[in-house]
DNA sequence: CCACGCATGTAATAGGTTACATGATTTA
DNA sequence: TAAATCATGTAACCTATTACATGCGTGG
């Protein structure tokens, strides 16, 4: 649907598919997924159809590379897409369909190690995007930036920010779950895990 | 993919395809989309494979209604689900992306009207799973759940956690604007969407 | 010379989107 | 009798996922 538009946009300056794949490899793409496969096919179509153009290039070391560039009707889609209406609505977040699910299960521990997990997942992705704000800002005074850079940043932002309150939505919960189950079995395995992450 | 498990999950009591795509339709799931035509063929491919079955019945009015019932196999196929890891990192947001691009356009005004369409946006989500959760906690004390609802409820809360987070967001981020761009064009039409959900 | 990282893909299958089709019953 | 709502789908197309294939160059 719109990796289309997320490649169109990464495509700012011209690169090859193994140069996008490893953009997305880094975590700096943390708000779309794409695999390798689909990177280069989705290239390759959009190639076809107008909005990119490539050329092959010699390569230091390994094959030659495909480089990649915008067309002006590329850019024009583009901007099409950035400016229309927000799309919204359209999430699947398959980890709170599973969260909610626990409830049918008949071991409810299932779901401490499900929170856990979360939330250890969340400070993960949440240090990746520090880490990227951090160089982001280096240098600069926040309230200077040029427009490109505010909005990249208001991205970084969005993120932060929702996973900041998911971290502490997990913690919460974690705790009135020890209220109710106060651990009886002394500590097994689980409970190991979660004093790691505590 | 996992639709099928959403689907799976949603039809702990029997159900059609019809009461289902209300259920999506009335915002209860707000996890994950589904359109009638996929939930139906989605239903049907169930069917199919034996992780549902289904009898016809005649229904007070209309036609005859499809009422389909988790098999045992399908009962099995989804409790492994919610026990697997979380999915996490394959979510697609599109308007993060889109917020990102901005800076790729002219005309930065843009960004102004894309934020304030975004926090509108997410205090409806936000009145609707405040009005589900007040319905679920209705008549209990919040400690006292049995353990099905707790999990639905920890949706929930993990839902309405991260919106809270993205409205202020998108405040904290209109203020900067304003700051960087004190509106010099006195009222044009875009101030005054600005000023009506501000 | 072997394994690893660079760099590019293909093929098969499954899943999702969009637009359209059909017919019954209730309410205005 | 017309419109709305109930209830069910089909068909065509596009996208995404998974698994596999290939071949170069570098360092141990």
């Amino acid at each position: 649907m719109s990796l289309d538009n997320v490649l169109l946009m990464m495509l700012d300056q011209p690169a090859t598919g193994y140069d996008l794949k490893s953009e997305f490899e880094a975590g700096a793409i943390t708000f779309w997924p794409a695999t390798p496969s689909q990177i280069y096919s989705t290239l390759d179509r959009m190639d076809e159809r107008g909005l990119l153009e490539s050329r092959l290039e010699a390569s230091a070391k390994g094959p030659e590379r495909r480089v990649y560039a915008r067309t002006a009707r590329g850019t024009e889609r583009m901007r099409e897409w950035v400016r229309s209406e927000p799309v919204l609505g359209r999430e699947r977040l398959a980890y709170i369909a599973q969260l909610s699910g626990i409830g049918l299960l008949d071991d409810p521990r299932v779901g401490v190690d499900f929170l856990v997990q979360l939330r250890h997942w969340f400070r993960g992705r949440l240090e990746t995007l520090a880490g990227i704000e951090a160089a982001l800002l280096r240098g600069r005074e926040p309230i200077e930036f040029d427009d490109a850079s505010f909005f990249d940043w208001a991205a970084l932002r969005m993120g932060i920010t929702a996973l900041d309150a998911r971290v502490r939505c997990c913690s919460e919960l974690l705790e009135l779950l020890e209220e109710r189950e106060p651990d009886p079995s002394g500590r097994g395995p689980r409970s190991s895990v979660r004093t790691a992450d505590a």
